[in-house]
DNA sequence: TCGATACGCAACCGTCCCGTTTCGAAATGC
DNA sequence: GCATTTCGAAACGGGACGGTTGCGTATCGA
């Protein structure tokens, strides 16, 4: 964001401020396309001033850079994780599968996974920014179960945490991509992952 | 395809036969964009003629539309997948995992399955033939290869297979997602999540 | 009050693409 | 030879968009 600063000392320059309201139109705006599932090469900056209700003039003033203005959107777009109940290993996993679950059926949670995954090689930068606002909050917390369930011993402590995680996540990822709408899963897909996950496949 | 059949009976009508070096050119031009990271969205009539180095009228001759088009183009991506050597399970499971690896090293088959799992959405004509040229067929061979090492003995034959292979195909694809390149994964990658799939995570 | 800056709005020109048409040349069947 | 069809190339009118500029207005500090 290219909002002036209010450190101490910081002169405030003079004239008419800029408006926050217009701030957060813009960013809603994109993150509204997005979720319309515009790619971000076809994201205009008409589109995203009429949307916005905003003058041209007035993105441009603040970003002079399309990628700029999705990165700032992205970083807007919070992560809100749940806590962990912690009773148990197995439940806090399921909760970890079914929020992803969740978050699948919002499309613009939807539409910008999209975008952070298949963009990632013409937007490296967006990608980054993806990952670090959302992507690694999830990654440290679910470590953090399985650290929890090491310790505890509902979980083998030889386990490749990472592995782990891949494998956790990817399942329902994946599961997700499989198919054409959630609702076309398993009620209960994510207690059967967990459950198939704690087990192994391998025989007796 | 709108090439003419050659089905015994059908008359071949007069005039100049079609070029069947266009039609190739047109499909390769098609898919050498895409595996530059052209989104369809963004793909161009212009830009495929002119890499095919063809008129845009032997493009629109063939294809009233371009989703057509890159479905033709889709369908004619061959999916060579490997015998299985079936001298066990693991074996298998973690040559199934590195052939998906190496081919996500490939940008065409990388952008391929790029847009295939975020154009879903706007393009469903498009991922369902995907879907089935692509994924289908992977499922298949990757469904055997379970339902033998239940027979055998190497799976627990109450394990539930559709999960079992979200969970097998989402974890290296997870991986290869998280990470900018392929080289960033250690070198065993497949042997780690397959051992690790087999063992389950549960403490003892 | 006055200067400075931001605001929404409209217009501008250049570029890209679409889908169609026209052109002369080439390739086939009759 | 002739009709027919396709070929690559070029051009067309129309539309979308980019990035810039100017306009009149609104909102701040001095």
């Amino acid at each position: 964001m290219m909002t002036y600063g209010t450190v101490e000392g910081t002169a405030r320059p003079a004239g008419r401020p800029r408006s926050a309201k217009a701030d957060q139109a813009i960013i809603d705006a994109v993150l509204d396309l997005i979720g319309e599932g515009v790619g971000v090469s076809e994201l205009s900056i008409e589109a995203i001033a009429t949307r916005a209700g905003v003058g041209k003039t007035t993105i441009y003033r603040r970003w002079s850079n399309k990628e700029d203005l999705v990165v700032d959107a992205l970083a807007a777009l919070k992560a809100p994780l749940p806590a962990f109940p912690g009773t148990s290993v197995r439940d806090d996993l399921i909760l970890y599968l079914n929020v992803i679950r969740q978050e699948s059926g919002n499309p613009r949670t939807r539409c910008v996974m999209n975008i952070a995954m298949s963009e990632q090689d013409r937007h490296p930068r967006l990608a980054e920014r993806f990952h670090e606002v959302a992507v690694e909050p999830r990654r440290a917390a679910l470590r953090a179960v399985l650290h929890r369930g090491m310790e505890t011993g509902e979980i083998r402590r030889d386990i490749d945490v990472e592995i782990a995680m891949a494998v956790i996540g990817g399942a329902m990822v994946w599961s997700l991509k499989s198919v054409r709408e959630a609702k076309d899963l398993p009620e209960d897909l994510a207690e059967r992952i967990v459950d198939e996950l704690m087990a192994g496949l391998a025989g007796r």
